[in-house]
DNA sequence: AACTGTACCAACCGCAATTAT
DNA sequence: TATAATTGCGGTTGGTACAGT
């Protein structure tokens, strides 16, 4: 089977994301959601492929995401379940709220990995390595009798520690369009017509490139979301 | 001041898994 | 069931900042 590019080679930027890219990407899916990846960037006017539109949401604009260094359970738990799960990045991410497993994973190949390999030696002077790696040292000494138990209980100390998320919900611009958005929205994005009920009793779907007033809409609403977003 | 090495992090790439047709 | 499209995952790379020489 031929796979199809993820994105067209020519055209489309890589690299860096710029402000402007941001914004554009945040606006449109706070409004919209994700409803098609691959299709998102041509609606939201990116010039980048919706697999870079997908990784830049999840590991980097998500309002849930996380920032700032990790703490010493959150590194207790990664190393923890590192053991245990092996290069599951995501799984691991999963235990550890508004961390990326990308986020992780850089962490682990730049830190972690390098104190778990060079045997547990903090520092001098430094407290926060001592502890950490003391932990460490506990933990490689007898991480094959670690319980599950203690493990959720390091994840839910690193929630309970997830104070510095991003919040969107002061985007009051988005107020400002709410004409056709139904109910069940975010389950059916952009049914034009309900009272039209094709032979086979499905709806009709179609995204604004199909329509035109939705789609002057859109462009609308990215030129507000320029004007809104002064970061 | 200029150069070099290192650490860190964002992003890309390829493949696998899943879902749709 | 086969094929195609899409999403998710993990390995890897490239850029940048900063410390050391």
């Amino acid at each position: 089977m031929v796979r199809t590019p993820c994105c067209d080679k020519d055209g489309l930027k890589k690299g860096s994301w710029t402000q402007e890219e941001d914004n554009k990407l945040i606006a449109y899916v706070t409004r919209y959601g994700h409803w098609n990846w691959r299709l998102l960037p041509k609606f939201a006017g990116l010039a980048r492929c919706g697999k870079s539109c997908r990784l830049r949401w999840l590991n980097y604009l998500r309002p849930d995401v996380k920032r700032g260094n990790f703490s010493d359970e959150e590194e207790e738990t990664i190393v923890r379940l590192h053991e245990k799960l092996g290069n599951r990045w995501s799984t691991i991410a999963a235990e550890l709220p508004g961390r990326t497993d990308n986020e992780i994973k850089n962490h682990w190949h730049t830190v972690l990995k390098k104190r778990f390999q060079q045997k547990p030696v903090a520092k001098r002077g430094n407290e926060k390595e001592a502890a950490i790696s003391k932990s460490m040292e506990t933990l490689y000494s007898d991480h094959n009798t670690t319980s599950d138990a203690s493990a959720a209980a390091a994840a839910s100390a690193a929630a309970a520690t997830a104070t510095n998320h991003q919040s969107y919900d002061d985007l009051s611009v988005l107020d400002a369009y709410t004409e056709p958005v139904s109910a069940d929205f975010w389950t059916e994005p952009y049914l034009l017509d309900n009272s039209y009920v094709p032979p086979e009793s499905e709806p009709v779907y179609l995204s604004p490139m199909y329509d035109v007033q939705l789609w002057n809409q859109n462009e609308l609403f990215l030129q507000e979301c320029e004007g809104f977003f002064q970061w």
